[in-house]
DNA sequence: CTTCGGTTTTAAGTAAGCTTAAAAATATTT
DNA sequence: AAATATTTTTAAGCTTACTTAAAACCGAAG
């Protein structure tokens, strides 16, 4: 196989995801919603993706699929270009993070490394994107963090903004009017059993409560 | 229509291309040896780009195909994208001029106004592409220059190197080799009538002779 | 172990964009 | 103007990627 289409491209990203978060074979059904398309689309797909000499998935009809390691690889430089994208653009270009997601989409699928390298190095060779999501090097190794969500935080205990799990434009709008951005302290002050709402203080005084949406979605790193 | 695919866009540039060098409608095969495609094919596509409700084009079947309004403007959109990431790949990410055309040609279909009227603002409203051609600015308007190619300067007279009619990879190394990147100026010492080679003088005072093949290629501001 | 509900696959059909080969239209020569 | 050459279009067929509908499969419950 020569190259993959753009729509290979966006399978293997989909099954990476499914199977980096479910950890078990991505289900026909789960591919085809992550992508929005239909169930049958998907077994064409993975038919013919399981064809081709490059093996890049393992897919057993009825069984789901997972990547092979060559698939891995690819899935990985695709999510570095996608965040590397989106530093530029917001870094360079100032975009603010919830408008970045779908031209970082197309500009993923620009075929060529050297393009890639450059730009990582005129970046400043970043370690996370703007959402805090952590960006794969030339050989496809990524920074991990012990982060957790803040919802896990006890009373009394604080933490430091340090990504999200969620990356709707809704979800991050929200965060931006909050002032609840990357690097900010917060605290938890109090949590309300009945409905999870957290009340917290940020690091510039300010205090207000937040749903348990919100603090399922905050990835923080304990202090 | 939505939006275009990427096929249909190369279609358009390259109509916009032949008619512009022509100035008459592109034939058939025009359209498919720049494409490196089919007469077949081209036939087929225009077809159908003339069907659409939004009109791009003006097709009478073996008449030929020009652009209307509407798709000199989506043309000349293409084009503004093409150089100015032209002008990002050489200036910021230290390409050299061979080196950008196939990537300028995929990024050119990324959709986005916003982000192109950005990079734009970010190079700094560049008024020429890394090759001198002209890019036009958010409304299709470009700088028109009174250029003329070496080989029409006689003996004695002198000019500055703004531009290439050539674009090829070989060409444009050669060009670099020689030193006759953008801004050199030369003199033309003597025209050899027998094969129309030329000798010329640069600036830093070099002296060579080259051949009408490359004089013919070469844009100059006389002086 | 059989039936039932959900999941997955197959089947049939569509659209875009290409191919080659044949037919039709236009241009050029004589 | 007729014959020939060139250009363009049509025709038939291919691949990718999608659709909907029908069939097959799988796992859980009785």
């Amino acid at each position: 196989m020569d190259q993959l289409s753009q729509a290979e491209e966006n399978y293997l990203k989909a099954i990476f995801k499914i199977c980096e978060s479910e950890d078990k074979p991505a289900s026909t059904n789960a591919i085809a919603s992550e992508l929005k398309t239909s169930a049958a689309a998907v077994s064409d797909m993975l038919k013919r993706l399981s064809a081709k000499e490059k093996d890049l998935v393992h897919y057993k009809p009825h069984r789901g699929v997972t990547l092979t390691k060559d698939g891995n690889q690819l899935a990985t430089m695709l999510i570095r270009k996608h965040r590397l994208w989106e530093v530029f653009l917001c870094d360079v270009l100032k975009f603010s993070w919830d408008e970045v997601h779908d031209m970082a989409e197309q500009l993923e699928h620009i075929r060529s490394e050297e393009l890639i390298n450059r730009l990582d190095e005129f970046l400043g060779n970043p370690k996370f994107d703007p959402h805090g999501d952590p960006i794969p090097d030339a050989d496809g190794n990524f920074t991990k963090r012990k982060q957790i969500v803040l919802a896990a935080l006890k009373e009394g205990e604080s933490g430091v903004v340090v990504g999200v799990q969620e990356h709707s434009s809704a979800f991050l709008q929200y965060l931006d009017k909050m002032e609840l951005g990357l690097g900010v302290q917060i605290k938890v002050i109090e949590i309300f059993e009945f409905d999870s709402s957290v009340k917290v203080r940020l690091s510039n005084g300010k205090e207000f409560t937040i749903s348990n949406k919100v603090s399922d979605n905050l990835l923080v790193q304990k202090q």
